[in-house]
RNA sequence: CGGGGUGUAGCGCAGCCUGGUAGCGCACUGGUCUGGGGGACCAGUGGUCAUCGGUUCAAAUCCGGUCACCCCGACCA
C-alpha cells in the first residue's frame, strides 16, 4: 500500500474524549472515530487490524470443525420471547418495531436464533455434533459504555454455538473450542490466560473466560501461586485456612452477650474502632432478596460478600441487596444493625465458613443505634448453612493446592459457555437419538470480542511512541519510509525494496508522502507496525538502509540486497 | 438510573467570574527555504460560541429548558 493513496488520519494529541491508552492510541493512530456514544467508525486501518484478527480466529475455528454462516442482526421478538429472554434481557437489548408495528430487536447474542435453524434442519444425531460460528456486528444497549472499542454497544463478535446428542460429547465439543481459543490468542501474539467464570444471564453449567492480562483491565483474575487454578475474582474459591481446620476450636473466655449502644454507628469501621475491636471482630450481616424470598448472609467484618457465590449456593436465579423497608420488615431493625442473633422474622441464614470459629464477636442488635458483642456461633444462632460466600483476597489460601491466591487484572476477550439444554428445551429443539428418542440439543456457545481484543493487544502492548503490535494482527507488517521524496536515489531503492517485499507477499506500507521524515517516523511508531525500513541519503552511502523492529525499538543498518531476506527472517 | 463535569474553527484549548471587537496552538490553502525525529519564514481560509427560550440598549458570557458527550457509582457475554 502506497500511503500517498491510502488515508491514516493520525493525531498529535491526546482527543479529549479518551481515558484508557488503547482508546486514545486507536483514535489517535487513525484507526477509530466516535460517531455516538459507544458506537464507533472503523477507518481502514482500523478495519485492517480487525481484519487480522478475524482472519486467525476464522482459521482456528475452521480447523476446529466449525462451520461458518451468517445470521441477521435485526431479530423478531418471537424466538426472543420463547426463550424468554425477551423479558429477562432488560434494557441492554434494543427494542423497536417495524412499519406494520411487529416488534423486533437488534441481536445482542443469537443462541434464539442459531437453536431456530437448528431445530428446523437437523433432524438425528447422525447429523451431531455440529458447531456454527459467525462473525458479526453485535449491539448491546449498555448502561455505560465506555474505554472506546473495549466496552462498546455495538461491537464485532465471533459467536459459536455447539449442538451435541450427549453430555459426554458436549464436553468434547467445549473443550475444542477451549484449545482454539488458546491457539488463537497465541497466534495472536496475546498474554492471557483461560479462568474459571460465572455464567451469567446467558446460563449454563460452567463457563471459562479468556483474559489478556493488562494492568488497565476492568476483571480481576485470582490465580494460584502452586498451581494452575485461576478464577475470575466473583466467584474464586478459596481454600481452608488454618484457622477453619480447628475443628476443636478453644472454649475458653466465652463471653456472655451483652447490648451495647452504638449511637449512628452503621459502619463496620465505625463498629470496631469505638468498641475497641478490629474488624474482623464483628460478623457483618447482609439481608439478601432471592427469587422467593429474603435471606440473611454473614460474613466476617474484613471480608465482603460475593453475590456471585451466593446466587450458586442458593441455586437462586437473582440476589440482591435488599431494600431497607424489607430490611426493618426481617430484623426489626434499620439497615446498618442488623444481626443474626433475634431476627424478627425466621430467615435462612447462609453464614461464611470463616464465621464459624469467629468467638466473641460482635453484631448488630436489630435495633437502632445497638451492638451486641460476646456472640458466639452455635451458642447464641445457629446458620442454616456454613459456605464459601465471601469475595477471594490476595493471600487467600489456593482451593487445589497448598500455594496461595494472587490477583492479577484481565480484559476479557472471550468467554466459553457449557449452555446444556437451556434454550433447546425452552424452545422444543430436538432430534431422534439412536434410541429413536426426540432428545433435545445439549448446547455450548462461544464468543469473542474481536475490537476488545485488538484493544487489549494495544493496552498490553504500547509505549510513549504509541503502539506495538504483535506481527500477526498489525494492520502492515512493514512499514517503509524514504526519508527524502526529493532525492531520486532514495526514491528509487524505496521503491525497489517496496516492489520486491510486495513480490513475495509481505504486508508492507510505503510511507511515500512528501512530509519530512520526523513525520514519518512518530506515524510509524504511532501506528505500531513491527517492521520499519528507512530508506535516506545517510545510510545509502554504504549501500545499506536501516530495520528497526518497533517491540524492541532496536535498529540495525543492512546491505539493500539484503533487506529482503532480512525481513523474511523477522516474519518467521 | 443516582452523583459530578463539559459543549467556542477539523483537533486540543483560552475567553465566561466582572455582558460591549471571538482568540491561541496544531491542522488546512498558496509561496520560499529545509529534508534522519511532529522544521522555519511570509501570506491566507475557516466559527449560527450545542440548541431553544428569557433578562438586557447589548449575551459565548447572566437565568431557565432541552440535547449531546465525558467521568465516578450501581450494572455488565
Amino acid at each position: 500500500m502506497r500511503l500517498s493513496n491510502y488515508f491514516i488520519p493520525t493525531l498529535k494529541e491526546d482527543p479529549a474524549e479518551a481515558e484508557v491508552i488503547s482508546h486514545k492510541l486507536m483514535i489517535r493512530a487513525g484507526m477509530i472515530r466516535k460517531l455516538a456514544a459507544g458506537i464507533y467508525d472503523y477507518l481502514p486501518l482500523g478495519l485492517k487490524t480487525l481484519k487480522k484478527v478475524e482472519n486467525i480466529v476464522r482459521e482456528e475455528m475452521n480447523n476446529a470443525g466449525a462451520i461458518e454462516l451468517l445470521m441477521p442482526s435485526v431479530l423478531p421478538a418471537e424466538l426472543w420471547k420463547e426463550s424468554k429472554r425477551w423479558d429477562f434481557y432488560g434494557k441492554e437489548l434494543l427494542r423497536f418495531n417495524d412499519r406494520a408495528d411487529r416488534e423486533y430487536c437488534l441481536g445482542p447474542t443469537h443462541e434464539e436464533i442459531i437453536t431456530d435453524i437448528v431445530r428446523k434442519e437437523i433432524r438425528s444425531y447422525k447429523q451431531l455434533p455440529i458447531n456454527f460460528y459467525q462473525i458479526q456486528t453485535k449491539f448491546r444497549d449498555e448502561i455505560r459504555p465506555r474505554f472506546g472499542v473495549m466496552r462498546s454497544r455495538e461491537f464485532i463478535m465471533k459467536d459459536a454455538y455447539s449442538f451435541d446428542a450427549t453430555d459426554e460429547a458436549a464436553d468434547k465439543s467445549y473443550w475444542a473450542m477451549y484449545e482454539a481459543y488458546n491457539r488463537i490468542f497465541e497466534r495472536c501474539g496475546l498474554e492471557f490466560r483461560a479462568v474459571l467464570a460465572d455464567t451469567g444471564n446467558i446460563g449454563g453449567s460452567f463457563s471459562h473466560e479468556f483474559m489478556v492480562l493488562a494492568p488497565t483491565g476492568e476483571d480481576i483474575i485470582m490465580s494460584s501461586t502452586d498451581c494452575d487454578y485461576a478464577a475470575n475474582l466473583e466467584l474464586a474459591e478459596i481454600g481452608v485456612s488454618d484457622n477453619e481446620k480447628e475443628k476443636e476450636r478453644p472454649q475458653k473466655d466465652l463471653k456472655p452477650i451483652n447490648e451495647v449502644s452504638t449511637p449512628g454507628m452503621k459502619t463496620v469501621e465505625e463498629v470496631a474502632k469505638f468498641l475497641n475491636g478490629s474488624d474482623g471482630d464483628l460478623i457483618k450481616t447482609l439481608i439478601i432478596q432471592t427469587d422467593t424470598e429474603p435471606v440473611a448472609a454473614l460474613v466476617r467484618g474484613d471480608a465482603e460478600l460475593s453475590l456471585t457465590k451466593l446466587r450458586k449456593v442458593l441455586g437462586a436465579e437473582y440476589v440482591e441487596l435488599s431494600t431497607p423497608d424489607v430490611i426493618q420488615e426481617v430484623t426489626g431493625g434499620p439497615m446498618g444493625f442488623s444481626g443474626p442473633v433475634g431476627l424478627k422474622k425466621k430467615i435462612k441464614v447462609i453464614a461464611d465458613k470463616s464465621v464459624r470459629n469467629i468467638q466473641n464477636a460482635i453484631t448488630g442488635a436489630n435495633k437502632a443505634d445497638m451492638h451486641i458483642t460476646g456472640v458466639n456461633p452455635g451458642r447464641d444462632f445457629e446458620a442454616d448453612l456454613y459456605a464459601d460466600i465471601r469475595v477471594a483476597r490476595d493471600g487467600d489460601p489456593c482451593p487445589q493446592s497448598n500455594g496461595t491466591l494472587v490477583s492479577t487484572r484481565g480484559i476479557e476477550v472471550g468467554h466459553v459457555f457449557k449452555l446444556g439444554t437451556k434454550y433447546s428445551e425452552a424452545m422444543n429443539a430436538t432430534f431422534s437419538d439412536i434410541d429413536g428418542k426426540e432428545k433435545p440439543f445439549i448446547m455450548g456457545c462461544y464468543g469473542i470480542g474481536i475490537g476488545r481484543t485488538v484493544a487489549a493487544a494495544i493496552e498490553q502492548g504500547n509505549d510513549e511512541a504509541g503502539i506495538k503490535f504483535p506481527l500477526a494482527i498489525a494492520p502492515f507488517e512493514v512499514t517503509l519510509i524514504p526519508t527524502n521524496m526529493k532525492n531520486e536515489n532514495v526514491k528509487t531503492i524505496s521503491d525497489d525494496i517496496y516492489s520486491a517485499l510486495k513480490a513475495i507477499g509481505v504486508d508492507v506500507l510505503i510511507d511515500d508522502r512528501g512530509e519530512s521524515a520526523g513525520i514519518k517516523f512518530k506515524d510509524a511508531e504511532l501506528t505500531g507496525i513491527p517492521i520499519r525500513i528507512t530508506v535516506g541519503p545517510r545510510t545509502l552511502e554504504n549501500g545499506e538502509v536501516e530495520i528497526k523492529t518497533r517491540m524492541d525499538n532496536e535498529s540495525r543498518n543492512v546491505k539493500i540486497e539484503e533487506v529482503v531476506s532480512e525481513v523474511e527472517k523477522l516474519l518467521l
